[in-house]
RNA sequence: GGAGGAAUGGCAGAGUGGUUUAAUGCGGCAGUCUUGAAAACUGUUGAGGGGGCGACUCCUCCGGGGGUUCGAAUCCCUCUUCCUCCGCCA
């Protein structure tokens, strides 16, 4: 959420910034409405000064004083009531306008109108070659009976799948590797909550905007997560921290739930976009600062890095430009790591800086050295999330009889150095 | 699922219709004293918003929402959360 004092004096800017983003919103409403809100606001609380001051009278007032009073309070209602009521509607009513507008992004976001325009900044690692002819993480999953997506589908429909033996235990390794090398570099895990409130929803920049892709639980009000960042980043919401204690380094490893509405076709084989996933997400509540968000940004773009180099898989980083940016996101590099069977880089890891977008929304706070409360910034970015990642491992590490060659750093994980 | 009880500032805790601009204590911050620290003493210390160039000023907030009243932390309705007991249960 935009300050709307911020989109009162900047009104150009977020207009542009919104169309840039690929967002419809009507902000001449939204700021009609603000006026409104301020006028009648400023009416009602006149009136009620008014009625304060006279109420207070009639306390000591004597017995025929008090009855003028009452009737001089009394005179107020009417109107004051009126704007009370026009002061509720039109405040819930402006708050819903500006849950819709998004952040502008960074300057130096390249202006596209989708991930076709993201703009490659780095690549690491050989792209395999093969000298036999290579098989799809389906063919091998099904080859080597760790991936079995018909009884998935089975149990629980399309975009469904189960992992069996050697499988699920190449996943756990993989998990188990990245929160390691998070819990080695000082992050601190959180086990969360995966089914949460509205709140944490609407707080994250989830909803209302993104209500179609969740589940939602609705006779209890309640939202199955698509990523631990809901939790992650609400677990501090409504609270005033201690800017000694910032930068808050979090992970947390979870199931997550997408319903990907109205992605029908798109990548219905094999275990690329699926209903439910388990995910490693980190996420940094820090001090309001542009450059130190900056820096940690990078710090999480690299521990994401440093894992895929650990499971020995090419990637590349893409800048993601502002088409292809999120509501609440300022800037965001998606990791893209190869995949053979697409002979292409496909989009594993996702780094996002909000400022104070999200906290703004979740009234996190911190008093700085002059007493001032100040809005955190939030970030986060993906650690691992699987079953995706299994299509490049897989995939890459296939060797010519169908079996999988298991990285160094992967072994003592997994007790064996190939999978057959 | 049923029956009771509770929710007040960073924390503890008073307050059941009007000098409450929420007492008091602890904690925090600043100062006095001290070589320094502790102790003691003094002062200060919640959040959000509106108006004003400004000294400043006004409004709202006692778990959330609604209501009664000239006036609500206090009375009523409702929701949420926590506690106790009963039932059920991995």
């Amino acid at each position: 959420m935009l300050d709307i004092k911020f989109i009162r004096e900047n009104k150009d800017l977020v207009s542009k910034a919104a169309k840039d983003k690929r967002f419809n919103v009507d902000l001449d409403s939204l700021l009609k409405g603000d006026e409104q809100l301020r006028s009648f606001q400023a009416e009602m609380e006149q009136l009620q000064a008014e009625r304060n001051r006279v109420s207070k009278q009639i306390a000591s007032a004597s017995p025929a004083e008090r009855e003028t009073l009452k009737a001089q309070v009394s005179a107020l209602k009417p109107r004051l009531e009126t704007l009370e009521q026009e002061v509720r509607t039109l405040s819930a009513d402006v708050e819903r306008q500006l849950l819709l507008v998004p952040a502008p992004a960074r300057a130096d976001v390249p202006i596209g109108k989708d991930d076709s325009e993201n703009v490659e900044i780095k690549k690491w690692g050989t792209v395999p070659t093969f000298a036999f002819k290579a098989k799809t993480h389906m063919e091998l999953g099904e080859k080597l009976d760790i991936v079995d997506v018909d009884r998935g589908v089975k149990i629980a429909g399309s975009r469904s799948y189960v992992l069996k033996g050697w499988g699920a235990r190449l996943e756990q390794a993989i998990l188990r590797l990245t929160t390691d090398k998070l819990i080695g570099k000082g992050y601190t895990q959180l086990s969360i909550p995966v089914l949460v409130n509205e709140d944490a929803m609407t707080g994250t920049g989830y909803f209302p905007g993104g209500r179609d892709q969740a589940y939602l639980v609705e006779r209890d009000n309640m939202a199955l997560v698509g990523t631990a960042e809901v939790s992650l980043t609400s677990y501090h919401s409504g609270e005033i921290l201690k800017d000694e204690h910032l930068p808050l380094r979090y992970f947390a490893q979870s199931s997550c739930f997408r319903r990907e509405a109205g992605t029908y076709g798109k990548d219905a084989h094999g275990l690329y976009r699926v209903h439910q996933f388990l995910k490693v997400e980190q996420v940094i509540i820090a001090k309001n600062d542009v450059a130190g968000s900056e820096e940690l940004h990078n710090e999480l773009l690299g521990n994401a890095e440093q894992i895929l180099q650990d499971l020995e898989l090419p990637y590349r980083v893409v800048y993601v430009c502002t088409g292809d940016l999120g509501q609440g996101q300022v800037r965001k590099h998606d990791i893209e790591t190869w995949m053979p069977s697409r002979s292409a880089y496909s989009e594993t890891h996702s780094c996002s800086t909000f400022h104070d977008f999200q906290a703004r929304r979740l009234k996190i706070r911190y008093k700085d050295g002059s007493g001032q409360n100040q809005i955190c910034h939030t970030l986060n970015n993906t650690a691992i999330a699987s079953p995706r990642v299994l299509i490049p491992f897989l995939e890459t590490h296939q060797q010519e009889d169908g079996s999988i060659r298991i990285p160094k750093a992967l072994q003592p994980y997994l007790g064996t150095d190939v999978i057959r």
